[in-house]
DNA sequence: TTGTAGGCGTTATCAA
DNA sequence: TTGATAACGCCTACAA
């Protein structure tokens, strides 16, 4: 059996109260019982027991994050890269990090999020995957429940963000293939409703328009954030009769499929096509060959919502703060060498 | 404010007791005032506060994993598809999953089991990467915690665990190599006081023996279960005056970075230089080539070990069980192709 | 500076 | 079948 405080305090013969105090480092405790409760506690190994301590103070030190995982695709790095980023500084805060899975949009993912709020389980919540309207920023909106998401929604509530001006940045890598002088540049994205899809979608298309490049809605095709997505894509987008001689992809997950699909059909990425993701997942430098991205530190994002979420529940950020990351283009092998072929109908 | 059961009884007009095991499914409790608790819980959105039950019941209904991520190695795959398996099926068994990183073998890691343990922040722990002698095992014994583990320590302790036959299995990766008429096969490990190096190693050196093949330790490098070990080993293996024909890897993680170096360095993987990984991780398929290996259901594995743990809080599990998961070998064109060319010294 | 006492929301014991 | 009551371990007015 776990020592309790009462051991603690019998064991000094002092009170439960001044050994809470002491442990707890108010000012009204002499310095000298402070040292004696500390050696003692240490002595008989005494941690706070958490839920009493939870049920007293009604906060829990944790807080949730719910991976949005969907039937075909229960994991992937990204997620991985960030669940690590909220572990590493949720451990740091001194808080715990629940984790749950459910599927996007499904009855159990809104029975997840109850259950937390309602059952008392965390004191906050990190939102990603956020759709341009989110039924989870209204309930933790209504509830007052404290949260932080990684890119905004449209809806008019109030709650600190991280966020990366995807459309600007998907602009930029079409600046960079339309400058090797790609003309036929495909877009390979996920579902329409999420923010990451309207904003890279939307900077894909002005990329288009600013080097008057022609849209072709043959060349944009919908996957969903996975390799086997991307894979199946790009099988179609390189057997059209007017292939593309870029791919451009929603995220580097997606693309990985695509190198797979080119390799397959026999193209040779870098020269006959060129290849880019979004997202610069550690470790997808080596891919064959590198892949062209845009890099946004997602262990540290992931970190810094954390940040703000504790200050947000601590009550040390009371205003809305939007937080604006800067990424990076990364122009590796999947989009140098020559000039793209001309390909003939 | 979240509701009580306070004011469900309230507006019953019941005692809180009643409303309580009428909740709980007691058999001492009419069938007519069950119907009506129920319908006024949901009405009123009750649901018990889980600080109040836990401090009670001495149970938790939470599990915890403490990943083990070493400084340079925050996240990876296999432990993105592992977390995922145990996210999945701890909320399938009414659990909240605790998620904590800490570096291996270090003094936070070991703060991080006191706090959860003295705590009483979970009902029991998943361990894996586990040692051959391994100090979570003994201090899990010691403290009465359930835990399971993937794969077993050598420590003479009983608890339930799962493991793959790393021995045998990376044994019959050698063989599909030697079959394949390469004499020169390395080997790109991790730490040797890991479990799986320990097995796999001597798969390794098992395979070699009953092929004839000499050992020779210029083929065995220590890597660090990441691509970027891989990456540096292949390097160093590759420039050997009398580099391998063949490397195996203990882990896919490790074998995409030797994917990488090899085409850097211009070896054409499936034909000149045979690569094999071992874990099947989920979207391996789509490396360039894609690659050989050992494929274990992680997800599965995780979901099953979170099974196991549950009935051993529970107690519905009193005996040790020892699950052996049955793995494939993958073959796919990284250790495919033509006969190995002969190097000369 | 220290101790006493009450209560957080729930469940379990016992009596009605 | 139901209800009063006492814990679980901790924190915090308030009193000493």
């Amino acid at each position: 059996m776990p020592v309790t405080i009462r051991e603690v305090a019998k064991y000094l013969n002092l009170s439960i109260t001044t050994v809470s105090r002491a442990l707890d480092g108010y000012s009204d405790v002499s310095e000298a019982t402070r040292q004696r409760v500390m050696l003692a506690a240490r002595e008989l190994g005494y941690l706070p027991n958490r839920a009493a301590r939870q049920l007293r103070r009604n906060c829990t030190e944790t807080i949730g994050f719910i991976l949005p995982a969907d039937a075909s695709r229960f994991y992937d790095p990204f997620s991985a890269e960030f669940i690590a980023g909220l572990g590493v500084e949720t451990t740091k805060q001194g808080f715990d990090l629940l984790v749950s899975t459910a599927p996007s949009e499904s009855a159990s993912e809104q029975q997840a999020y109850e259950r937390w709020i309602h059952g008392r389980k965390v004191d906050g919540i990190v939102l990603n995957r956020v759709h341009l309207t989110d039924w989870r920023i209204q309930y933790l909106s209504q509830n007052k429940l404290p949260f932080v998401t990684l890119e905004r929604s449209l809806d008019p509530f109030t709650y600190p963000s991280l966020e990366i001006k995807g459309q600007h940045w998907f602009k930029t890598l079409i600046d960079h293939l339309a400058d090797l002088g790609h003309h036929r540049i495909a877009f390979i994205g996920a579902d329409p409703s999420l923010k990451i899809q309207a904003d890279r979608f939307s900077g894909y298309q002005q990329g288009l328009a600013e080097h008057d490049l022609p849209y072709d809605p043959d060349l944009v095709i919908r996957g969903d954030l996975s390799s086997e997505g991307g894979y199946r894509s790009a099988r179609i987008l390189l057997t059209l009769p007017a292939p593309p001689s870029a791919i451009t992809c929603i995220d580097d997950q997606t693309a990985i499929g695509v190198l797979h699909a080119a390799n397959e059909l026999g193209w040779l990425v870098g020269q006959d096509l060129a290849v880019a993701g979004f997202d610069g997942i550690e470790g997808f430098e080596h891919t064959q060959p590198p892949l062209t991205t845009v890099n946004q530190p997602v262990f540290d994002i992931a970190r810094r919502l954390v940040q703000l979420l504790v200050q947000q529940i601590t009550g040390k950020l009371l205003v809305e703060e939007k937080v604006h990351i800067e990424p990076e283009l990364v122009i590796r092998q999947s989009t140098a060498g020559r000039e793209p072929a001309v390909h003939l109908p």
